[in-house]
DNA sequence: AATGAATGAGTCTTCATTCAT
DNA sequence: CATGAATGAAGACTCATTCAT
């Protein structure tokens, strides 16, 4: 790790990047090493003198992946020092990585095989690394007494999966005009009332959206 | 189409559900003809006397999964008049199908070059189909004044991600001791009350879970 | 043969006439017994009920040219009693057969494995049925006196390669204003100057040539 | 093109020689690439290392057809400073080649679907480096009075036409004992005469067809 | 570090052919 | 006479991977 030199750092991100895009649009089982070759600028020889594997491919761009979002949500838990704000901050920032990057971890996983155990171990430390700065916030709310006693794990899973859903809603029907703050905003408003009639939605900060004016109206 | 053999009908079937739990587990490149072939008894011949491609039987799949999931909404919609007795009707059989089946189409659809105009076209089905009954819930739900006015479409898009968040991860995690009931319980009263603290949760028949008792607890 | 019933013939002649085109475009390796069908309109099934093999096909569809272009011909040879106008008649009738029914014989010939018995049969067949009568004017016009005394046999494979010449070029080069009378003009000319009786064959067999009167001119 | 290695260039060359000998064994839809690595004895991969496709393979193949032709064709034609000496040894060589090597653009061309533009392209090549030569040589001997006005690319598409019939012929019967310099005698002598100046054109009800104004005129 | 030639098992698909109906 | 379901070998082509250079 210490001694790369420059260069071989270099195409190594080459082909992690080159990598992440493929398998974001053909799977994993879809992913040809000499399409990879082609789209890092590297020669299939050469790939196999970074890494051992198609396999072993897949795992670090994993993780890279990881350790990217990671790092963006950690940079936006730190942005403020209101729980709600960051909360807001830490949604934003998963939603755009997701549409950006678009994390492949959760997407599509299932077709590994042969790599259980390692992708298994890889979703422990997604949810450790990834889930536990949200985890937190929401656990900052409860001792603040502004979040009821919930099971905090199971509610980051949730608020992950409302998301996602856009994400890929939005990925596949292609309609680029997502107004990305709506959906933020409706996610919040709903993870934190619910959809309750008489949830008093007293004296937050969230703008009062009404819930009507978002992304393409189906009358 | 009507005038299909039984035994041609039989052997399509045997094609679909065998392709059904191939690309479940390794996705749509992942399927291997021959191993399709093995798995539905039939000769590599055979199934390409019956169907044209595997695109063809990819695009099958998904629509008779849609078809299957459509028909237990349904019918779980019809279980109750209370909407909200439809709702946790129609979440538990929604959670229980993606269990069982899987359904694919929100979870490998990224890595099918050059059929997307079907898989769109299949994704609008799926949303029509299947949101709109969970959609009519919500929407009675604001008719009665127990739904605060929401943007329904929305709000049904993120319970759905709710719940496939939690199946893809207990379905990765391999983690068999998945308490059902509390998931549901858990999601139903999030999407209903939120986390927020006051948000009174009057005298609702839900079970008066407090969020504490659930799943695994991992201390 | 005789007591077959119309039905059964009809089919027969339209796979007969379906397979002769499809081996037209395609060659015989490239005739597929599933497009053959499609374009007989019946199912595979019944092909195999009417003819053992593909094999079988290929040669019925040999033999049924063979004996189209020997009528064609033969009427032609009838069609006047001169046997120059015999021959023009003749040549124009091969050469338009050649065009529009493209009989296969000498073309797709050599890709025919394992039945090269029975092609060499239609080759003499064809040979006989077909050059016999080419020959037989010919002869007449050595009897006559208006023919020198050549190699009958070689003569004619010698006219029929000419025009076979040009029916391929522009088969290939889909130049549709082929001049067909200018072509067998063209044909008849150098072929009866070759031959006739009275070129005066100045005491030379072939290249004593008159060499003394080259002048070498530029091009 | 240039700085290919010297295995990768014998590969190739290895793949095409095996390659022209399958073709004209079992024409271009009977070519299997699982025989033609049995032939080239390389592995199936590797002849898809150097070549694009059966497709690319086959106009490779015919292209160095060609090329060897119309060497051997330029150096008979170099041999001699009398046209007709020249005629003879193009004759003679273009017959040897045909048995041996057999050119395969004009007998098996009809097969490629796909390919018709390349193909097309292909034989005006032939056309022009192949066909050329001989013109040349027949205009050389009509410019010194020796050969009468004729169409001179009609003469040349005879001429070849009657080599090919020979050839043709006694490939499928597989007649040996062909007496190759009777072929050339009699054709040399058929095409001469047919085009010598001095042939009395006397009395013939032949159209007095100048041959000038036939077919395309490329001037 | 990097290359590209080489491999053979693998891919999806089509083949000619059979047979119960 | 006709069908279409069924077959397994073969079709062209790609795969991930190795290795001498």
């Amino acid at each position: 790790m210490a001694d790369e030199t420059n260069e071989a750092f270099a195409s190594k991100q080459a082909v992690l990047e080159a990598a992440h895009h493929l398998i974001r649009q053909h799977g994993y089982a879809g992913l040809s090493m000499r399409e990879l070759a082609r789209a890092s600028g590297l020669a299939k020889g050469t790939i196999y003198h970074h890494f051992q594997d198609k396999r072993d491919i897949y795992l670090h761009v994993l993780e890279r992946d990881i350790q990217i979002v990671c790092q963006h949500v950690a940079t936006a838990a730190a942005s403020s020092e209101h729980w709600k704000e960051q909360l807001r901050a830490i949604v934003r920032a998963y939603f755009q990585l997701q549409r950006e990057r678009c994390v492949l971890i959760l997407a599509s996983l299932r077709e590994a095989v042969g790599m259980e155990q390692q992708l298994c171990q890889l979703v422990r430390q997604y949810r450790k690394e990834l889930l536990k700065p949200i985890a937190q916030v929401l656990e900052r709310g409860m001792a603040q007494g502004e979040v009821r006693p919930i099971h905090v794990e199971m509610a980051v899973l949730s608020l992950v999966g409302m998301l996602h859903s856009f994400v890929l809603h939005h990925m596949i029907l292609q309609e680029l005009e997502v107004d990305e703050e709506a959906i933020i905003d409706h996610t919040l408003q709903l993870f934190l009332y619910g959809i309750a009639q008489n949830s008093t939605s007293n004296g937050t900060n969230l703008p009062a959206s009404s819930g009507q004016s978002v992304v393409d109206q189906h009358p």
